[in-house]
DNA sequence: GCGACAG
DNA sequence: ATCTTGTCGC
């Protein structure tokens, strides 16, 4: 696996690609039908050796059974700066999504979409540069503010960032931290939510998530022994 | 100016 | 992200 041979290597540049792809975020649309096919992305590393692996999991939306999955091993592209962690994450995610045999109807990222200081995460511009359906399903309130949801499953309340809704922190299991919903693109707030839920039926994060967090671990593992 | 800060 | 044992609870 190699990094994009234009893919940003300092701050400023990083910052003017965000810029220019903002605009492009669509906040509206669908969440997947019944039997389409959803992935989840996730990446581990290593960083001593400069490693990153990637993995992309393919699900059924529906029975949320694993219908493929890839990886993707490669150098690591930029160093982790919290704003910017899209431009460190996806070369080796676009990869490992380009060795799919079937292109995801949504894909779930680990982190945020919208719900970002120039409102441009992660998931965001994933679902730009690629066009895809996306979501941001992460496990902190970065910089947001919020109240607790109820404790019921389901419960949510507004993530709040200068006033505006950016997200949603959702309670996925009762008795368990909620999770931090965002619209990465080509979707609404609210199907985001519903779509989390949906991937979400045991533990307190999506099997999307679950499944790629372990590939990518394995994969790691494989890759720097 | 200093600290906090998705993964 | 990653470093890491035992331990509480379903």
């Amino acid at each position: 696996m190699s990094v994009p041979a234009d893919w940003p290597v300092e701050e400023a540049e990083a910052l003017a690609v965000q810029k220019r792809l903002r605009p492009l975020v669509s906040a509206t649309g669908p969440a997947p039908a019944v039997g389409s096919l959803v992935a989840g992305v996730d990446v581990a590393y290593d960083d001593e050796r400069g490693v990153v692996a990637a993995a992309a999991v393919l699900l059924d939306y529906g029975t949320l059974e694993v219908v493929d999955e890839s990886t993707a091993v490669g150098p690591v592209a930029f160093p982790y700066l919290p704003g910017l962690l899209a431009f460190r994450e996806l070369p080796a995610v676009l990869e490992a999504l380009a060795a799919l045999q079937h292109e995801p109807d949504l894909v779930v990222c680990d982190g945020y979409g919208l719900a970002h200081p120039r409102r441009l995460g992660l998931a965001s511009h994933l679902g730009v540069h690629t066009g895809l359906r996306t979501i941001g399903v992460a496990k902190t309130p970065f910089t947001f503010t919020h109240q607790a949801p109820g404790p019921e499953r389901g419960a949510w309340s507004p993530l709040m960032d200068a006033g505006e809704e950016v997200g949603r922190a959702v309670r996925t299991r009762q008795g368990v931290k909620p999770v931090f919903v965002s619209v990465g693109h080509r979707i609404g707030l609210a199907e985001a939510v519903e779509t989390t839920l949906a991937l979400t039926p045991s533990f307190r994060l999506p099997e999307t998530t679950r499944r790629a967090d372990s590939l990518c671990r394995r994969a790691l593992a494989a890759a720097v022994a």
